[in-house]
DNA sequence: ATGGCGCGTCAAACGCGA
C-alpha cells in the first residue's frame, strides 16, 4: 500500500498537477495539506473519478487538510484533541480496513510557528504537545498508523541545504527539534530518514532566490510510522520531480510503501 | 553580493507562508 503526503498550497491552484501526480503514480492514499478550501469548494469530483474517496477538513483561505482513499473510510475524524478553543483546520485521520486488518492515517498541517518569540511560536509547540498526546493514545492501541503531513519541522542540520540560514525561524528552534523528536521518541519511525540516511534530501524550495535551482531547500515533511507500520515498511521516497514542473506547489509529494 | 514568489480574498492591496 503506498501512502503519500502532499503539501499542495491550494487545492484550486493545483487541481491539474494533482491528478497528473495521481494518474502517474497511483498512491492508494494521499493526504494533502494546506487546501486552502472550505469542504464544499474543494474539488472532490475529479478525484473520485480516478477511484478516490474524499475525507476533507477545510477552512476559509488558509490551512485545510483532506485524505483521498482508494479504500473506503471506516471512519473520521477531523479534529487534534487537547484544545476544543482551536479553529485551525490542521488535522484529519481515517481508519481504513485493508486484508491484514485496519489501518489508521492522519494528515496534518503543523503550524509554521513564524516569527519566535511571538504567540504564533506558542501555539506552534503546544500544537505539537497535543499532537504527541494523541501519538501516545494511538500507539495503546498496536496497531499500524501512519501520521503523515507538513510538520513544518527541520529535524536535524543535515535536513537544510543551508541550516544557519535557519538559525533564528520557528521551524529550525531547539524548541521546534525538540517537540518533534519527543513524538518520535514515543516510539515512531521517521520512514523517509530510515529508507535514506543520506543527506541532501528535501521536500520544500522557497518559490524565491531561485531556491531550487540552487537545490537550496530543507526537509519538513515526514511520515511517522507506528512501530506495527515499520514493521510492514517497504520503501519510502521522496517526488522532487514534481517541483520542476509548471506552476508548482513549493512542497513536493513524500510517499511510504507498506506491505500491507 | 543582493534580491528575487505565490495563493486566496477580493476586486487593490494584504495576510500568510517558510
Amino acid at each position: 500500500m503506498k501512502v503519500t503526503t502532499w503539501n499542495i498550497n491550494g487545492v484550486k491552484a493545483r487541481i491539474d498537477s494533482a491528478l497528473t501526480y495521481l494518474r502517474q503514480e497511483l498512491p492508494d492514499v494521499i493526504c494533502l495539506q494546506e487546501i486552502k478550501s472550505v469542504d464544499e469548494g474543494f474539488p472532490a469530483g475529479p478525484f473520485e473519478e480516478l477511484g478516490y474517496n474524499v475525507a476533507v477538513h477545510g477552512q476559509k483561505g488558509f490551512n485545510g487538510v483532506a485524505i483521498l482513499s482508494k479504500l473506503a473510510f471506516d471512519d473520521v475524524a477531523s479534529r487534534l484533541p487537547g484544545d476544543e478553543t482551536d479553529e485551525q483546520a490542521r488535522y484529519i485521520e481515517a481508519t481504513l480496513s485493508v486484508p491484514s486488518g485496519a489501518v489508521k492515517i492522519a494528515s496534518l498541517y503543523l503550524p509554521n510557528g513564524n516569527p519566535i518569540g511571538t504567540e504564533k511560536f506558542s501555539y506552534k509547540l503546544a500544537w505539537i504537545k497535543r499532537l504527541q498526546e494523541h501519538a501516545r493514545d494511538l500507539l495503546k492501541e498496536e496497531m499500524p498508523f501512519i501520521l503523515a503531513g507538513d510538520y513544518n519541522v527541520i529535524p536535524l542540520p543535515e535536513d537544510a541545504k543551508q541550516p544557519k540560514a535557519w538559525t533564528d525561524d520557528a521551524l529550525f528552534q531547539p524548541e521546534s527539534r525538540a517537540a518533534f523528536r519527543q513524538i518520535v521518541n514515543e516510539g515512531l519511525t521517521d520512514a523517509v530518514r530510515l529508507c535514506h540516511p543520506e543527506p541532501g534530501l528535501y521536500t520544500f524550495w522557497d518559490y524565491q532566490a531561485g531556491a531550487f535551482q540552487k537545490d537550496n531547500g530543507i526537509r519538513i515533511d515526514h511520515l511517522l510510522l507506528s512501530p506495527q507500520a515499520a514493521d510492514r515498511l517497504v520503501a519510502a521516497g521522496v517526488d522532487s520531480f514534481t517541483r520542476a514542473w509548471e506552476k508548482p506547489s513549493d512542497h513536493v509529494p513524500v510517499w511510504v510503501d507498506l506491505d500491507i
